[in-house]
DNA sequence: ATTAATGCAAACGGTTTGCACTACT
DNA sequence: AGTAGTGCAAACCGTTTGCATTAAT
């Protein structure tokens, strides 16, 4: 027998949700929502666009980046800015997590809460601040683009 | 007796240096350095486009943003990016530090490598990833801005 | 004389806006 | 019918670029 896990993010209610809050549900933000759900951890605004447009080349960015406003209102999502400037949405309910981003190949991975932990901790006693850890992004140099520049 | 300390960045020897190395000393490159010269921790590029105004109202932003370009290959600056997506200049060489940025107010106030060390040791042990400590910025909600949430 | 740097003006890229129109409820 | 959402087109903002001109060496 196997044992097959919830969907983490319940895609497929979201639409009913907007519409229990007064809120509507169209065709274009039912396609936002399935690219939603076919992403895993972040994306750029303009991504999620273009992977819309894939499937409906007339998709607008007013649309778009409205829609996503209304989910990050909602809590279903969250943005934070890559070391490139550039908005970055975190897909939830995945676990909140920080983000480590190579600046020479621009590979971006994840970091578990738990591993900056005791960072967060120590900034929120010494500074009262309470920090995002799904905001934090650590930027340097990945263990690959190290080797090929001692290689070089 | 009065001990003086150093300025801690030789500004005033930065339009030689660039001088020395086959580039040129204009008076636009003297007020940037001016500016950046009176400007502590971090800038946004167009932060000190708008000083420099202040100065003299016919700079251009393409001069200034180039400049800071040839400042930071020589290793004058740095950029890392703010919560808010701008490219933000460290000034140097004051100690290499990384920022908490309140998502609330935009205060942005500096923690010393010291705070973060642990955390950076960690993931270059764990991950054989580089952290640029300087690029580091962590969001979230300061002191203050907490306490008048609390209040309201 | 050489060539780096400037200033202009235009383009960029991602994102946001105003507004008339459409379509969900 | 009422109002939320759409699409367009234009504006936005910080930043970048090409190119002819200027000026530092």
């Amino acid at each position: 027998m196997t044992i097959t896990r919830q969907p983490i993010a319940a895609w497929s209610e979201v639409h009913d949700e907007l519409r229990s809050r007064g809120l509507r549900g169209t065709p274009q933000r039912r396609l936002i929502l399935d690219v939603l759900a076919a992403t895993r951890g972040h994306v750029t605004g303009s991504e999620i666009l273009e992977r819309c447009r894939q499937r409906d080349p007339e998709t607008t960015p007013s649309t778009v980046y409205r829609t996503l406003d209304v989910l990050e209102e909602l809590g279903y999502l969250q943005h934070s800015h890559g070391a490139d400037g550039r908005e970055e949405y975190h897909v939830l309910p995945e676990t909140e997590h920080a983000h480590l981003q190579c600046e020479q190949c621009g590979h971006s991975s994840e970091i578990q809460p738990a591993e900056v932990r005791e960072l967060v901790q120590g900034i929120e006693r010494s500074r009262g601040f309470t920090v995002h850890v799904g905001h934090l992004t650590i930027a340097g140099q990945c263990a690959a683009c190290t080797e090929a520049a001692i290689d070089s």
